[in-house]
DNA sequence: CGCCGATTTGACTCAGATCAAGGTTTGTGG
DNA sequence: CCACAAACCTTGATCTGAGTCAAATCGGCG
């Protein structure tokens, strides 16, 4: 995650156009005229350092945020004042649609590392979508992912024993990896254990473990936030989602 | 669930003007026009019957579904072929909104009991948004609201007890009770324990004997599907949503 | 060098799962 | 209308995956 392309910060015009990550943001698939208008909308704000929020849970919605540089997690309180991370930013990924159910953000966001974003303000991001159906309907895409991507943890949470819902952290992040175009089996963790354990549901001593685990089992080497994965297969394997499963059960039916 | 206004399912023409459940479908808070337009091109259904598929998982997603009455859970499939069941929609609740990301839904709905449903054809829908922004703009909030409302759960998974979530649960079904103008504190669950279970990430056993010892507690009272809630004060101090906590929490800032 | 937060490791515990009956309600066909 | 089967729900006994508690180790940094 602190892989690829240096971004630099003083740079203060932004370029869709040229943007490595147009493939992965809002302008996915979009021609130079549509470009030209979601990049006369966008504004970049200073960059935000580790640990610092980017907005709270509360705090008047007026952006959608991208992620341009750096990683940013996203998590919820509950009444008792425990946190529930409910998501990773990548650099190419949006944040911040929780809040146009209302006014104001319904969960916080706080930068894992030193990261910039592009703001993306919801006034004018109203107005282009109704100008260009193609954006209209870019946007509904946009959020039908978040759903879908929402329902993929809660199945994670709800059903996933420990070591799958690990494996399938990995997996997923190495994914991210890929379309990013940067190593998918080898990366930085820009997130501490405690917060990896969070997200999954997990205490942090399992997590630990269960890094071990995986490195006994030469699935993986872990050395502190540097993980390589060895053997996609059998780490696939581990969530059923591999040839042999599934081709036993279409044997079933 | 089974409460309320009788729906003739041989009516065949739809008035979302007199639609009882307006305030909370799409058309909420629309004035005259706007509901002429909404009503124009929705569509009805003949009844889906208890365990009937509304769709599946795979299934080009052409709608996005109202229901109107009865009720439907929506859910989603792991590799191994487990469920998770990730909503309990109530007349006038929206589903199929995991489908807008791509042309095809990722989870499947099953009626838990005959139930009718309003369709919106996307299309349609993407045309009157784009006529009319104030509708746009409904729509925006209202996949906002599924956003929030999922990361919800994503703490009620991650981190609560079986107490608290099963009270989480109630508590929740009893606020859309409200909104529906039906008693807020006695209610009938449409969906079996087993459901209840997938659906908190619990085992039914679980499930059974927290009913149990809610009811021993004198905080609810429970006979096969039917609730009634006792002490709502005492419920909502399960999960921490008491004025008591909330005090202390912003004595300490 | 020495402190501090992050991570790991080990020992123990427990909430909730699993296993195993048994009871109750609903639906169905004769 | 009744007998029977199939769901559904409950209750008890036991087991275990993962949490909790405690302590050591590691790494970075002033």
């Amino acid at each position: 995650m602190t892989e690829p392309t240096q971004i630099n910060f003083d740079q203060l015009k932004v370029s869709c156009a040229s943007c490595s990550l147009r493939e992965l943001c809002i302008p996915q698939g979009m021609n130079a005229e549509e470009l030209k208008l979601i990049e006369s909308i966008v504004e970049r704000k200073k960059p935000v350092h580790k640990n610092d929020y980017l907005f709270r849970a509360g705090d008047t919605n007026r952006y959608l945020y991208a992620v341009l540089s750096g990683s940013i997690k996203t998590l919820v309180d509950n009444p008792n004042g425990e946190e529930q991370i409910v998501g990773f930013h990548l650099p190419g990924e949006l944040l911040g649609m929780d809040g146009f159910s209302g006014d104001s953000h319904t969960c916080s966001a706080v930068a894992l590392e030193t990261s910039s974003v592009c703001e993306f303000p919801l006034e004018s991001l109203d107005n282009v979508c109704h100008d260009v159906p193609s954006i209209q309907y870019a946007m509904r895409r946009i959020m039908g992912k978040e759903v879908a991507k929402d329902h993929a943890m809660l199945l994670l949470l709800g059903r996933m024993s420990a070591e799958e819902k690990l494996a399938s952290f990995l997996i997923s992040l190495s994914k991210r990896m890929a379309q990013r175009h940067w190593k998918p089996t080898e990366f930085n963790l820009t997130m501490p254990r405690q917060d990896i354990a969070n997200y999954l549901g997990l205490a942090v001593e399992t997590v630990s473990r269960l890094f071990a685990h995986l490195q006994d089992e030469d699935i993986i080497e872990v050395d502190r936030r540097r993980v390589n994965i060895c053997d996609m297969t059998r780490l696939r394997a581990i969530v059923g989602d591999n040839e042999d499963v599934k081709a036993a059960k279409a044997k079933q039916g």
